[in-house]
DNA sequence: GCGCTTATCGCAC
DNA sequence: GTGCGATAAGCGC
């Protein structure tokens, strides 16, 4: 496991429930430009149950993708976990994006 | 206003 | 060493 990794595991793991990021949050506050990097850290996810991968959505709201997937049953149900945390999702995005969208401090 | 292309970085094979 | 990706931002039409 890379550092980034780790920090980006992390940070993940600060987002309070019902609260979402997005991939830029991450990688900014990592202060890394690689966005689709992230993508492919929070695919591979080693600790699924304990990092919240769902919790990550697309700078527009939009979910993104889930599993390795960018459209499919995964996504919808990633949506569903969403909703159950409090969060409105429509159309594939998500409702009051700036009201539940969380940022890491910048130190 | 919508769509497409380019730029970037890390991870896996 | 090379290829791919769950993105983001900018430019063009």
């Amino acid at each position: 496991m890379t550092n980034l990794a780790k920090q980006t595991y992390a940070l993940l793991r600060k987002v309070p429930r019902g609260r979402v990021t997005t991939y830029k949050a991450l990688a900014d506050a990592l202060g890394v430009k690689a966005y689709r990097a992230i993508g492919q850290i929070l695919k591979h996810n080693p600790d699924a149950p304990n990092t919240p991968c769902h919790r990550v959505v697309a700078s527009d709201g939009t979910i993104g993708g889930f599993m390795g997937q960018s459209s499919g049953a995964a996504i919808q149900k990633k949506i569903q976990m969403l909703q159950n945390e409090g969060i409105k999702i429509k159309g594939g995005k998500i409702l009051q994006f700036n009201h539940v969208l969380f940022t890491f401090p910048t130190s």
